[in-house]
DNA sequence: TTGTACGCGTTATCAA
DNA sequence: TTGATAACGCGTACAA
């Protein structure tokens, strides 16, 4: 037999009665007697009938329950940071509650062939970060009426921003080395465009910075520290993080009695850098980091930092999805980090 | 105005075609006239369409473009695996081939109104691992009639596997300690089963090992060590690395002079034990790794370890699931790890 | 509570 | 090279 799979028609037929009805049973969405339901389900038993064909659902519905993530990396790349892994942890969990799941899509164009915002049955889509991909992408997204959620960066009006107050947070940072006595102070800056090798940052380069992220962070040590010299590291890593500390600690002048870095993962490269050059944390320098995720190989240091409520953010473009998906309009939101001390901070000594 | 999309029958009745040649015009399978291709480009761009509907599409195709990844944890456990983040973006550029894209999905049976196996506009899907849930999500898959390929982990009867040399690649490892003189060698595995904690592996807990890796490579090390204790590591990272690392150094008796760790995370936390007590590595003991990623921090030891091939695991994850698309059966593959040696093994001392 | 009728937007097939 | 037609498999008003 050319074993064509069984349809709802065909289970309904089998049960002995209408296709909608059957189609009433699968879906729950009205009322069914017990004992149709029972036949049905048989029906649907004997005939080897799983439910009913999701694309065929989808056409009719109008909904794939698929949501598209796009990011500007690499999967490898863009997962290596904990923070982006924790958004699409909460992201996850956001869209479930309209029944959607994630769909995983490069904003790369020119790879052919490749499914693409054009071609992926979407239901809505969320970008992370900004750059002039994002605005393409947002384009075509806007074209075909997709609904779209951007986080850490601006999707123009209409389009629900989720943010962090990075400068208020790393201000804040900032205010607690002052208030410890630190004046001399070093930055490290996460990654600030994709081509710019890692570096000291001179005053141009730094009105330069495309990274919102990075700038906004940057802006908030400046307000404490404006004259404090900063230091752009290559990503967001131990090792760019270790570079740049070796870099600081062997500059000419007076060594920075403490360093500001952009992520934790650079603050744990700097304190590598310290210990690797006999200064104690904090006792010799001290060091903050941001974000607030674990450090896989950190302790004993509990860093002192801003930490970003990182799965709540991606839950939140989770939830603005969903009530652009119900047909309200989604508010933007802006995410306030906490101020966390740990044991990397002291007052600077002598 | 209601602003109804436009739909091709609306593309084609503006440029004056039938729809069916509307819809070769955007799909390109069959020869268009370029006079009527851009006549219907025209009149598209006129109307706002952006092309065909992708539910519609996959409706009448009987493709997505989807190709569903299974994961056994949620996204920030599972991506917190390096060698996991490698194979998704070895999976991610194999399913482009054949113009699909990766949906995220949890065999999380208990959660509600979550996209399901069951649900979800799948062409095909990989599993990762291998538990009592992925047999369930098996059972759904294969009575669903979706082509299924498994990555470390057995399918059954006709779903292709995309395996490891787990067991001769440690193996290796082990024999080039043995080589060195070792004598006197710890083993550090990965989590054995979700529920038990860390610890000393007694005879009984080793046969009862469910996670196959795991025992695969415990199988290696005892090819050339018989009789080498082993601490059972509660995940696999750097953290989880320095507790067993501090069981094993603490232990009582003669302290071994090479760890054997089933991960280079792992391995990576063992190298901070040996420091934390003092020892030096290689002089004092050698540490063996496996899986050859990049471990953020480690620098400047390069872990002597089996690299394997985690990018290319995942794109013949992506092949395989391509070619029983295409109706042609995959075959099952396995995969051979590299030896590398680095700076964290040498001869004992003395 | 159940059944009827229709359309969701495409694309494959075949004939012209 | 183009056009007409018929599914693809389902959900939902609406009437019974």
């Amino acid at each position: 037999m050319k074993a064509r799979r069984a349809t709802i028609s065909d289970v309904a037929r089998e049960a002995g009665v209408a296709a909608s009805t059957a189609s009433v049973v699968f879906s729950g969405r009205m009322p069914v007697s017990d004992a149709t339901r029972q036949r049905v389900l048989d029906a649907a038993q004997r005939l080897g009938y799983t439910g009913p064909d999701p694309r065929a659902a989808s056409l009719r519905r109008g909904r794939s329950g698929i949501v598209a993530v796009v990011l500007e990396e690499r999967l490898g790349v863009a997962f290596s940071d904990p923070v982006m892994t924790l958004q699409m942890d909460g992201l996850t969990e956001g869209v479930a509650r309209v029944g959607a799941g994630v769909l995983l899509l490069r904003d790369d164009p020119d790879a052919p062939g490749e499914p693409s915002l054009t071609t992926a049955p979407l239901d809505a889509a969320v970008l992370v970060g900004c750059n002039a991909r994002t605005r393409e992408s947002l384009e075509i997204l806007r074209a075909r009426d997709v609904p779209v959620v951007v986080i850490e960066g601006d999707g123009g009006p209409g389009v629900p921003q989720i943010r962090l107050d990075n400068r208020e947070a790393q201000r804040q940072l900032a205010s607690h080395l002052a208030g410890l006595g630190h004046r001399r102070v070093a930055i490290v800056t996460l990654g600030t465009t994709a081509e710019r090798r890692p570096g000291w940052l001179d005053a141009e380069a730094e009105r330069d910075i495309r990274v919102e992220v990075a700038a906004d962070r940057l802006a908030g040590a400046r307000d404490v520290f404006p004259d404090a010299p900063a230091y752009a590291a290559g990503a967001s890593l131990i090792d760019e993080g270790l570079a740049a500390g070796r870099a600081i600690l062997a500059a000419s002048g007076e060594r920075p009695t403490a360093v500001i870095a952009q992520s934790d993962l650079l603050a744990a490269g700097v304190i590598r850098a310290a210990e690797e050059a006999g200064l104690r944390v904090p006792d010799d320098l001290s060091v903050t980091g941001f974000d607030g995720v674990v450090v896989d190989g950190l302790a004993p240091y509990a860093l002192t930092t801003a930490v970003q409520p990182a799965v709540e953010k991606g839950r939140a473009a989770g939830d603005a999805v969903a009530a652009m998906l119900d047909g309200s309009t989604a508010a933007s939101l802006l995410f306030t980090c906490t101020f966390r001390e740990g044991n990397t901070t002291s007052a600077p000594r002598g």
